[in-house]
DNA sequence: TCAATGCTTCGGCTACGGTCGAAGTATGAA
DNA sequence: TTCATACTTCGACCGTAGCCGAAGCATTGA
């Protein structure tokens, strides 16, 4: 009775606390070294290492050498969706919801999904896509118009660029928090850099929240509010 | 640094083969007793009581008592959807892909997913609906148009009840075989339902593959086609 | 009441995998 | 060259959790 491919060996590897932390410290986009994964693992590095190299070895994070270091990131947009989607179950059927702290908060108003903007602020951007006309929504796919990448250019993004890159430009991707879908892809990964480069928003150090300005506030509510 | 939900818990349950299996067997809907289960699963009775017992714990699947037996079905369609999810990790970046059998491409072809059609029967039903005006995409949601819940009424589907139940008329749900949405919630397994009526269907016993008569074929094109 | 079936609980065995200390390799800086 | 940093490999320890045999409930039917 084996029908489809075989799950339990992927989820054991997320099943390890430790793997776990690492996956989900990498969900921050960034890209982070052993030592610094062992630390937010909390485990030795040793210990960290040997889980690194599973997981590398099942292809859900990559690693790029730079002189003496390594550094890892998530294997792709897959494996953050699969993540998040556990996060909603864990989140909804999870028994004890651990105590929703002041950063939970934060963390539903605007944070990082892999390395693109999630939770409110990334629903509201892509309501305001939406809206505007710059992409248009068809079965699961996310369609750029015409009108988007006028727009997207006009915003600073070099589209060429991401135009060369294999990933799909524009991607849905769900929420765990408020359910729904906000912008994933090389778009969605370059709208929250730009986001940045302009100053409307800053990553907190060490989190997965995104912070934004006073300014950018603004900013975001011109552009992309409703 | 424990930032959202515990996801180790979950994928630690799915990550035993035995529940694995256990879970992907009730990915078939279908509701199935201990025994049965513990067939599926390769383990003896006593273990698999205890497997169910943890999975119940964690409401990931349900459990209903009738006589002496015990009917196992999925907790809800957010466990089948981070199922799916797991097994698109497992079909693309899995190692190796065992055989690809006959069974396989009757799999990708029809077969139900939770409680619903999916495969490439499942996309078509959607594309069909999408195109004729029965339902519309936005966001995350899918939404029952007017024209198509005239649609459902005269296709023999008692919406009234439907609409008396808590979870949503219209889910998207990602295939892992395709990559591509298809059409969940209480009217996906409605439509099911009625097409076996119908006779232009059925279910493969003990597999979740779905079989169309050449009968249904005809019908399902002049009804869904494109 | 007795027997049969379906499931649960208990106890003990076993093995797999996570963990860390210590030693080993590679890269870069002084 | 020498030292420091970043990571890997080895070996051994230990805990947990899966597994099954046997016995214990519970429901049904005769």
């Amino acid at each position: 009775m084996k029908e489809g491919p075989d799950i339990s060996r992927i989820a054991a590897l997320i099943g390890d606390p430790a793997r776990a932390n690492i996956l989900t410290a990498l969900m921050s986009g960034k890209a982070l070294t052993a030592t610094e994964l062992a630390g937010e693992a909390g485990v030795t590095l040793q210990t960290a290492s040997a889980h690194l190299g599973k997981l590398e070895a099942a292809e859900m994070i990559h690693c790029r050498k730079s002189g003496r270091h390594k550094y890892f990131t998530l294997g792709g947009d897959d494996v953050g969706h699969a993540l998040e989607a556990l996060m909603g179950l864990a989140a909804g059927a999870g028994h004890l919801r651990t105590r929703t702290g002041p950063k939970d908060a934060a963390l539903r108003e605007a944070r990082v999904c892999y390395n693109h903007l999630a939770g409110e602020k990334g629903i509201a951007l892509f309501q305001g896509m939406l809206s505007r006309g710059f992409v248009s929504e068809t079965d699961e796919d996310v369609i750029l118009t015409d009108t988007g990448a006028k727009f997207l250019i006009s915003f600073g993004v070099d589209l060429k660029a991401l135009k060369r890159n294999k990933t799909p430009l524009c991607r849905p991707c769900l929420d765990w928090s408020a359910r729904r879908t906000h912008l994933a892809g090389s778009v969605g990964r370059a709208l929250l850099t730009q986001m940045q480069e302009m100053g409307w928003a800053n990553r907190i150090e060490g989190t997965r929240v995104v912070k934004f300005t006073s300014k950018g506030e603004a900013a975001f509510q011109q552009e992309f509010g409703t």
